[in-house]
DNA sequence: GCCGTTTTCGGCCCGACTGTTTTCAGTCG
């Protein structure tokens, strides 16, 4: 774990016993603010702590200052040691039991001496919670159902496994009579690689109130294996799909005429939220899930749950409309995620994002040649129908036995077979390429004589995955030095949700290719999406080029370059930072200057 | 705990649902 993540965590933690102690609600909230920009930081703390920098990050005091400098320094802080000792590190845990939160985990502390989940479980078993204020029959179930849903949550699941089960849900709402629109928001929204649950916001038809008669509906389609909650706006599910213990999805119902408010509200981030509604209150307005409204107004309106207020909102129809009220570009749901944003609207410096149509061609594919099932000529058909001017084909190097990888000779054979084919296809770029194996010790799989026939050369590491950090990043550092290699693919070799990857030091990795002219990928393929979001806004920090690929194995796979696109798009990549956006001109270029 | 061209003190986003309540606290998002 990188410093930055162990800091971030800390801050985590601390904000957790702060909540059981039952302090301050903003002082929680601090903590939390600092963990998660911390978390997101694309520099190293340790620089910014020996230059007394800290300060200058936002959310980050005094007080946090000091923390981390003792961080850096000692490995350990004795404000977090304090804070630990005080209560039982037990307690913690209980936090992840929905339906349980720190007031009533602290009451069963105090009142009957429950220290952790072991000693709850007993505790309900026994009847010893019985008779302690405000805990009745009802909540110790729902209590007792939030302990059995946690033992069986895979814990977040991707956003690949989400988004399917996501849309039907959608499909069968749009199909009801009183629904005018349904979207997905939230977190699926905003593209996250993985997703905690699924949040949809419907429109009703203008003059229906019909909202109990959808929720009702809803919590009955065939997907729902347990409601959580259900009334006239609002209603929770449990899904039979998506991963072990099923999906949360969350349904809200607004009028139509408070559907761009509510879907503002609901896409979040909160942190997004909570900017922007400290900005309407600086204008004398409120902004809630109804709309924009001006705080005198707001505040004399009358208000009835589940019922926007009555009084005319200054804006709620669409979220540019609100935007523009509080003085705002729309800004792009990838990037609603607290991380300067705002700010960079406020200043008119929003990141000009990456698009579908920005994306000339795929610089990774595989063929029938080693473990691809197309084609070379249907590859290229296939680019052609996705309106590409060029597409390499880079089937596997040697060491990928396991993937029928091309020993030099075939290689050599196949590039003649590429030629060929691109002979055919004038106006068309075909480059003759091999994803070539990045060896334990940082070589390449083929002699740089083989390499040299190439038109470009994709290395990717695929075994030895668990390095220590100084031999990962060393091997990758080296094939970025390489002069054949173009790209490094899927850097890391994560996997999301199975395996970590190597772990690498980006900084010399970064230096590397910006000096050398070498790109790194963002590996669409989910559960790849490898570089991160992360990962992939340091490296246009350092001013290195990106290239998104899919590494499709099919015709259909060569389509799927959506994940990669929104992973670049939370980065705040544009098409500037993308070599797949180059003419081929350029791009031939680009690769050329390296030799 | 953090923050500031209205503020260095006094705010900090706010509504729905549930359960245990006779008017509201806790939890969640």
């Amino acid at each position: 774990m990188s410093l930055n993540q162990e800091i971030s965590e800390l801050f985590h933690s601390m904000s957790r016993i702060l909540e059981l102690k039952g302090a301050n609600t903003f002082k929680v909230i601090a903590f939390q603010k600092v963990s998660r920009i911390l978390g997101d930081l694309t520099f190293d703390l340790r620089k910014m702590a020996e230059e007394g920098k800290l300060e200058e990050i936002e959310g980050v005091g005094g007080s946090s200052r000091k923390v981390i400098e003792e961080y850096v320094k000692t490995g350990r802080s004795t404000d977090y040691d304090e804070l630990a000792a005080s209560v039982p590190a037990g307690l913690l845990p209980m936090l992840e039991i929905s339906g349980l939160g720190p007031k009533t985990i602290a009451l069963f502390w105090k009142e009957k001496g429950v220290t952790n989940q072991e000693e709850l479980v007993k505790a309900i078993e026994s009847g010893a919670l019985a008779g302690l204020k405000g805990i009745g029959a009802k909540k110790i179930e729902s209590i007792k159902q939030g302990i059995a849903m946690l033992a069986s949550a895979a814990g977040r699941i991707g956003i690949a496994e989400a988004r399917p089960i996501a849309e039907g849900l959608l499909g069968r709402l749009r199909e009801m009579k009183a629904v005018k629109r349904a979207e997905i928001a939230g977190s699926l929204r905003r593209g996250r690689e993985t997703i905690g649950d699924v949040d949809l916001v419907c429109a009703l038809q203008a003059g229906d109130a019909a909202g109990e008669a959808v929720t009702k509906a809803f919590v009955g389609f065939p997907e729902v294996q347990r409601v959580l909650g259900q009334g006239p706006t609002k209603a929770s599910v449990v899904t039979v799909g998506g991963g072990q213990g099923g999906l949360q999805v969350d349904l809200r119902i607004v009028p139509a005429d408070c559907f761009g408010a509510a879907w503002l509200y609901f896409t979040g981030s909160k942190d997004h939220n909570v900017k922007i509604r400290g900005m309407a209150l600086e204008k004398g307005l409120t902004l809630n899930e109804w709309g924009l409204y001006k705080l005198a107004e707001y505040d004399k309106a009358a208000k009835k749950t589940g019922e926007a207020p009555a009084v005319k909102p200054v804006a709620s129809k669409t979220e540019t409309e609100i935007y523009a009220k509080l003085g705002l570009p729309f800004i792009e749901p990838e990037i609603r995620e607290g991380r300067g944003e705002v700010d960079a609207a406020l200043k008119g410096q929003l990141p000009n994002l990456i698009a579908r149509a920005d994306i000339r061609g795929d610089l990774h594919s595989h063929t029938t040649a080693s473990d691809g099932v197309a084609s070379i000529e249907q590859m290229v058909e296939a680019a052609l129908a996705l309106g590409y001017s060029f597409l390499a084909i880079t089937d596997h190097s040697k060491s990928q036995t396991i993937a029928n990888g091309l020993s030099a000779e075939r290689l050599l054979k196949h590039v003649k077979a590429i030629h060929a084919v691109r002979d055919k296809y004038k106006g068309f770029t075909l480059l003759a390429g091999c994803e070539v194996d990045i060896l334990v010790d940082g070589r390449l799989d083929f002699e740089d004589a083989v390499l040299a026939e190439l038109d470009i050369v994709v290395a990717s590491p695929h075994a030895s995955l668990k390095q220590d950090e100084k031999k990962a990043t060393d091997r990758i550092v080296r094939a970025v030095e390489s002069r054949y290699v173009n790209i490094i693919g899927h850097p890391t070799g994560r996997l999301i949700n199975r395996r970590a990857g190597l772990p690498l030091d980006f900084r010399p990795i970064f230096a590397a290719a910006a000096k050398n002219g070498t790109a790194l990928e963002i590996n669409a393929g989910y559960p790849r999406l490898d570089l991160n979001e992360q990962n992939a806004r340091a490296a246009i920090d350092a001013r290195v080029m990106l290239a998104i690929d899919t590494d499709a194995h099919s015709t259909e796979g060569l389509a799927e370059i959506g994940y990669g696109l929104t992973v670049a798009r939370r980065a705040w990549v544009g098409p500037q930072h993308v070599i797949n956006c180059m003419s081929a001109d350029e791009l031939q270029k680009f690769i050329a200057r390296k030799r």
